[in-house]
DNA sequence: CCTACCGATCGGTAGG
DNA sequence: CCTACCGATCGGTAGG
């Protein structure tokens, strides 16, 4: 009955409701989480889901950032805190091809490769979320690669954003190997690839 | 009143209806083609568009394969018939640039690249046909990476279908850069990267 | 290819 | 967080 309790209570629903959206979006998009089906998968009322977010764009948005949370735990957040160069930015690379192999927690994909394409054509503050998690995430690519060049371990003249771009192309075309295409060599092709890409600009 | 003249505008209003399903999935999304708003952009009935397939995941299925053949249309199907070898991988590479980057018949971008999301998590006949669409493109580029192998202008030992996930995921990565971030450099960089995968495989 | 209709589900609101 | 409800739209059918 104490207000403390009641609001703690809430927030938990809360999180329940976003994880579940996260899950549902990962297979079935993020237009494909109604607030009928979280509802009767949480055993609530659409009025008691809806409360907590207002809209369905709301909770989209809510879904989405647990999204790039879960993206952040499982690869940056991994990498050790070491000196920031070409070996950290391998293990970046390496994380984030393992959390594309077998991201436990989202059964459809990554959230932030699908939901690009769902969104890129529809303007709206989904479509400006998915952009600059992206957006951000390139740049982090790009800054270690400054990292490397600056320790000596890339060449001089390398481009930064056209390393950024061309891991982020294997990232895309990994996680649909994986998805789409159930190869079993996805993330040794993928490890390839990226080996590939940094050997070239190797100093 | 003739029955030929009847049969031939039924297979015309047809093909609109396939044509429009297929630029609204480019935006929307292969389940964002609802019959309701097909028949309101065509001035129909409803009954009048579902009566051509009978069901929506049938539209669905002609819709995907008239965006593969525009695919091979505007790809494959531009590039002269030369000889088999590296000149005619690079043409059909900057050819597959050319048309992510402007696409003037899918506003949306290349439906291949955002099925593939929106359908790899979901069993069923449409999953099917993209996983079967993108198999054999993967297929084409690897053959064509064999024919440049044979005559010498590519390694020996060469791994064809690395170099098909590669270019797709260039590919991929191009698409995303276009649709969603907008990126002017984005075919310039897609060139990058083709010539720099093409260029660490040569003999 | 049409009108007229079906049950189901959508996002969302009123009121408690 | 609930019940009860709203208008709109969904895919699809009957019958012509």
């Amino acid at each position: 009955m104490s207000p403390r309790r009641s609001a703690a209570e809430s927030k938990e629903t809360r999180a329940q409701i976003i994880d579940r959206a996260r899950v549902i979006a990962s297979v079935a998009g993020l237009d494909g989480v109604t607030i009928g089906r979280l509802a009767a998968d949480l055993g609530m009322s659409k009025a008691g889901v809806l409360g907590h977010f207002g809209s369905k764009e709301a909770l989209q948005l809510a879904a989405f950032a647990a999204a790039v949370d879960n993206f952040v735990r499982q690869v940056p957040a991994t990498v050790p805190a070491a000196p920031p160069g070409l070996d950290r930015l391998r293990r970046l690379c390496g994380a984030w091809i393992h959390y594309l192999e077998s991201d436990g927690t989202t059964p459809g994909g990554c959230l932030l490769a699908s939901a690009a394409t769902e969104f890129d054509g529809r303007p709206g503050p989904v479509r400006d979320a998915v952009a600059e998690a992206t957006r951000r995430w390139l740049d982090v690519l790009a800054a270690e690669v400054h990292h490397a060049v600056d320790a000596g371990e890339l060449a001089r003249d390398t481009d930064a954003e056209q390393i950024a771009f061309e891991l982020n192309g294997v990232a895309l075309g990994t996680n649909q190997a994986v998805q789409l295409q159930r190869d079993p060599a996805a993330g040794t092709r993928a490890r390839r690839a990226v080996d590939r890409i940094l050997a070239a600009a190797s100093a």
